[in-house]
RNA sequence: UGGGGAAUCGUUCAACGGUAGGACAGCGGACUCUGACUCCGUCAAUCUAGGUUCAAAUCCUAGUUCCCCAGCCA
C-alpha cells in the first residue's frame, strides 16, 4: 500500500495474503463492471473508489471498466456514455482497458460448446413456466428436466440450431447440468442461454442468443485475468456457480469477494426507482441536484475528491447499513473551506441606506478572496450609499445575544464600516421597506482605532453594483431518512419532501462574480458553498446551493 | 436444522486473546472582520446466556435478531 494510515479493511487483508502466497503471481487486477442500464449513484461510487483504489493502491495495480452489456433489453449506448463520463469524472483511469462483454460473445460460446461436450451443459425444451416449476422451493429440492440426458451429440445440434435462429425466442434455454437438489438454488441447472430476437447495442443482429450473468461474468473476468473480482452481497451464493463453471472449463479463476453495498440515508438508490423518479417527473432529470446519481451530485456542486473521501471514511465490509449523507457534506466543507472563492450574495436583500455617506460615491474595497488561503488573493469590491443586505440580518425586537442589526444598533459590514442603524421605512401593511444608518468614517476596512468592538459582521452588495441571480436551495429528497419507509399501502413516493427544491429569485450577488463559468464553485459568506448552474445564461445566474454552512445561531432558534 | 451471510457508541469504521479507539452526528465552551473555520471539553457501544482462560468484542456451546436466494435480470 502506498498509504498506509487509510484505513484497511477485509479485501484488503484477502488481497495482501494472496500477495503473500503469491496465488495470482503477485499481481492485483480489478474490474469495476457495470451494465450500462441506469445511471451511476452513490453506491456505485464506493465500488469505484474500491476497486480503481486498489489498483491504485497496489504496484502495478490495475482495474478495468467493463461492461457487463449481457441483456439488449434493458441496455443503452445513452448509460454506456453517462457511465464512463462518471468515472471518469470521479477521477478514475482505465487506460487502455475499456471492455465490453459483448465482445466476448464468439469466446463465450465456444466455451459452451466445450461444456456441452464435456456433459456439463444441456439444451432445455421446457418453458420458462415449466422450469420454474420444477425448480422447487427454498425448502423443497427440484425435478431434473426430461431433457436433461440428452447426449452432447444432440445437445451440440441444438445449440448450433439455437444460434442459428431455427428456435423461437424463448422455446429453449441452454442449462448448466449441476444439482437439482441442491440446497443453493443457483445450482439446480441454472440457464446459461437464452434465446432473444433483440438487436444489441454493440452486436447488433449478430446474436440472438444472449448468455446469463452467471454463466457470463465469471467468464469475463477469467478472459480479462481479474485476480479479486469484488461484487456486492447476494452474490455470495452464486460464487459457488462462479468457480463451478470455471472449474469445469479448467479455466483460469478469479476470487470473487463480496462486501455490503453503500446505502445512504434521505435517498434511494434502487436502479428501478430512481428511472421511476426521472419517468414520473419528481425530479427535473437524472441530474437533477437532489439525486443521488454521480451526475446530479456533480451539478448540485459536489468534487470527485470530496465523494471519495465520503466513500473511503464510510469504509467497507459484510453488513449492511446506511451511511449518514452528513458525513459527505462534512468532507465537502473540509475541501471547500480551503479551497473556495469567498463572495457576497444577498439571497433575500433589503436596502441598506447609509444616511451620511455622499451620494454617487463609489469606494473601491479591498476584501480578501480566502482567508484560509492567503494565496488566493484579494479583490476589489464597490461599497456605496445604498446596499442590499440579508432581510434576516435586521430584526426590530432582536432578542438575547442577537449580534446582528437592530435600531440603535452597531455592526461591522465586511470590509467596510460601522454602522448603527437608527430608523426604518415601513409601508402601509408595516413591512420593512429601508433600513437607514449612519456610517463611522473613521472605521474604514471595518476596523476601529478606538477598540470598541462589534459583535455582527454583515455581508452586503452594492445596489448599483450588484447582479441578480437565482438560487437554488435544496433539501433531502426524501422526508424520511428511509424513504421506504412508508405507510400501509404506499411506497416511497409518498414520502418526497415537497421542499426538496426552493427557488431563491431576485438574489443579488457581488460584481465579481460577473463571469462565473458553469460548474465554479464559491463560499457565499455566511451561507454556504454554491456553484455555478448550466441553466445560467448572460442575464441570469443561477447558482446551486451545495451545502449550506454550519449554523449554530440557527439551531439555537430551534 | 433448506442454503448463504451479518451482529461493536445515534451512524460508520477499528481493535485479529492483553487499557474497547477514531470519524460523523449531538451537546457545552474558547476564539473569530463569516454565529463559518479552528481549538478544547463532553455524551455514548461489544445481540443474549453459558463456558474456556490470569485475561474474551475476539475462542467454544446454545439461543436471538436482521439481510440475501425459488428471473430465460444483473
Amino acid at each position: 500500500m502506498s498509504d498506509s494510515t487509510t484505513a484497511t479493511n477485509f479485501i484488503l487483508d484477502i488481497i495482501n495474503n494472496d500477495l503473500k502466497t503469491e496465488k495470482y503471481d503477485n499481481r492485483v487486477h480489478t474490474r469495476f463492471p457495470p451494465e450500462p442500464n441506469g445511471y451511476l449513484h452513490i453506491g456505485h461510487a464506493a465500488s469505484i473508489c474500491l476497486n480503481f483504489g486498489i489498483a491504485r493502491d497496489y504496484e502495478g495495480g490495475k482495474c478495468n471498466l467493463r461492461f457487463d452489456d449481457t441483456n439488449p433489453i434493458k441496455e443503452e449506448q445513452e448509460f454506456v456514455d453517462s457511465i464512463i463520463q462518471d468515472v471518469k469524472w470521479l477521477g478514475f483511469d482505465w487506460e487502455d482497458r475499456l471492455f465490453f462483454a459483448s465482445d466476448y460473445f464468439d469466446q463465450m460460446y465456444e466455451y459452451a460448446v466445450q461444456l456441452v461436450k464435456s456433459g456439463h451443459a444441456y439444451v432445455d425444451d421446457q418453458t420458462g413456466d415449466q422450469i420454474r416449476q420444477t425448480r422447487g422451493t427454498l425448502k423443497e429440492p427440484g425435478i431434473e428436466s426430461p431433457f436433461r440426458n440428452r447426449t452432447p451429440e444432440e445437445n451440440l445440434d441444438l445449440l448450433t440450431r439455437m444460434k442459428a435462429g431455427e428456435f423461437e425466442e424463448g422455446s429453449r434455454v441452454l442449462r448448466a447440468k449441476i444439482d437439482m437438489t441442491s440446497p443453493n438454488m443457483n445450482m439446480r441447472d441454472p440457464a446459461m442461454y437464452r434465446i432473444l430476437y433483440r438487436s444489441h447495442h454493440r452486436t447488433g443482429n449478430k446474436w440472438c442468443l444472449y448468455p446469463m450473468y452467471d454463466w457470463a461474468h465469471g467468464l469475463e473476468d477469467s478472459i480479462e485475468k481479474i485476480t479479486h473480482s469484488i461484487c456486492t452481497l447476494e452474490f455470495e451464493d452464486h460464487r459457488p456457480l462462479y468457480d463451478w463453471f470455471l472449474i469445469a472449463l479448467g479455466a483460469y479463476r478469479p476470487q470473487q469477494i463480496e462486501f455490503a453495498r453503500i446505502n445512504v440515508n434521505y435517498t434511494v438508490t434502487s436502479k428501478r426507482k430512481l428511472m421511476q423518479l426521472v419517468t414520473e417527473k419528481h425530479v427535473q432529470g437524472w441530474d437533477d441536484p437532489r439525486m443521488p446519481t454521480i451526475s446530479g451530485l456533480r451539478r448540485r456542486g459536489y468534487t470527485p475528491e470530496s465523494i471519495q473521501i465520503f466513500c473511503e471514511r464510510v469504509g467497507i465490509n459484510k453488513r449492511d447499513g446506511v451511511s449518514d449523507i452528513a458525513l459527505l457534506d462534512h468532507c465537502y466543507r473540509e475541501e471547500m473551506n480551503n479551497s473556495a472563492k469567498r463572495v457576497m450574495a444577498v439571497l433575500d436583500p433589503i436596502k441598506l441606506i447609509i444616511t451620511n455617506y455622499p451620494e454617487n460615491h463609489v469606494e473601491m474595497l479591498s476584501s480578501e478572496n480566502n482567508p484560509e488561503d492567503p494565496e488566493a488573493g484579494t479583490r476589489q469590491i464597490p461599497f456605496t450609499r445604498e446596499l442590499y443586505i440579508e432581510r434576516t440580518d435586521f430584526m426590530e425586537d432582536p432578542p438575547k445575544k442577537y449580534f446582528r442589526l437592530a435600531l440603535g444598533k452597531e455592526v461591522r459590514l465586511k470590509q467596510a464600516y460601522y454602522v448603527t442603524c437608527e430608523s426604518v421605512v415601513k409601508d402601509k401593511d408595516g413591512n420593512i421597506l429601508e433600513i437607514h444608518c449612519v456610517y463611522d468614517p473613521n472605521t474604514k476596512g471595518g476596523w476601529s482605532q478606538d477598540g470598541r468592538k462589534v459583535r455582527g459582521t454583515l455581508h452586503w452588495v452594492s445596489v448599483d453594483h450588484a447582479l441578480d441571480a437565482e438560487v437554488r436551495v435544496y433539501e433531502h429528497l426524501f422526508l424520511k431518512e428511509n424513504p421506504n419507509d412508508a405507510e400501509e399501502g404506499k411506497d416511497f413516493i409518498s414520502n418526497l419532501n415537497p421542499n426538496s427544491l426552493n427557488i431563491l429569485a431576485g438574489c443579488k450577488v457581488e460584481q465579481s462574480l460577473k463571469d462565473a463559468t458553469v460548474e465554479e464553485k464559491y463560499q457565499f459568506l455566511r451561507h454556504g458553498y454554491f456553484c455555478v448552474d448550466k441553466d445560467s445564461n448572460s442575464d441570469l445566474l443561477v447558482f446551486n446551493r451545495t451545502v449550506p454552512l454550519r449554523d449554530s445561531w440557527a439551531k439555537k432558534g430551534k
